[in-house]
DNA sequence: TTAGGGATTGTCT
DNA sequence: GACAATCCCTAAA
């Protein structure tokens, strides 16, 4: 097994994010194998971005999870769907995560088919892509990173990064202007994608 | 092709 | 009872 160096997740989160996209994420779940390259992620930097579940230090049963260190995942549910975040920093004092919205499938697309019950935008939406590599709260929610069901792996280098607004958060004040959404620049599996995909979708 | 609103479910106050 | 880091269908240009 390749194994990747993690530490690049201890400090700081927004630089952490822009490294996750183009790596490949992998689960092994109800005996069945699916996995993409990660083409879209937001930063959440905890206790003074209003967007963050953790705004303030406010801890709930919820966002608990959010409190773990690096190498952990967070995974919240919301109107039926579930959200999957690779959690950052070394102490409890930093309950920021990485919000994964967007992955090109690469293993098991005809798996995620099935699951999604659709043919099209099998994971172009962080809802989406959790139905898709068959991700849940119960399930999954504080568990770490590569062991026998969930693991992070290096993939594609995208050709250029696009800094962009957060989506979903117009309630939250000034932090809606924070550009801590990243994307693959011309890869269709992201939110909202307008306009036609690059030829290479974007990677080098 | 894009904009708008209803659906839907667990969690918080 | 209200809200939420969403999704999907419908309507109209």
């Amino acid at each position: 097994m390749n194994s990747v160096d993690f530490s690049f997740l201890k400090t700081d989160t927004a630089a952490a994010a822009k490294q996750l996209l183009g790596m490949e994420i992998i689960t092994h779940i109800d005996g069945v194998t699916t996995g993409g390259y990660i083409t879209e992620v937001e930063a959440y930097l905890g206790l003074n971005d209003k967007a963050s579940h953790t705004y303030g230090g406010k801890k709930t049963k919820k966002n608990e999870m959010m409190y773990r260190t690096y190498g952990h995942i967070y995974v919240y549910s919301m109107h039926g769907h579930h959200c999957m975040n690779i959690l950052t920093g070394e102490s409890e004092e930093t309950p920021e995560g990485i919000l994964i919205r967007g992955i090109e499938p690469s293993i098991g697309i005809d798996i995620m088919k099935k699951r999604r019950g659709r043919d099209t935008h099998l994971t172009d939406g962080p809802g989406k892509l959790t139905q898709s590599i068959g991700i849940n709260r119960i399930d999954h929610n504080g568990m770490t990173l590569n062991n026998n069901v969930f693991s992070i792996r290096a993939g594609k280098t995208p050709k250029n990064i696009l800094p962009t607004k957060r989506i979903g958060i117009d309630s939250k004040e000034e932090a809606v202007d924070y550009l801590y959404r990243f994307i693959v620049e011309g890869n269709p599996n992201v939110s909202r994608f307008k306009g036609r995909p690059a030829e290479d979708y974007g990677w080098k």
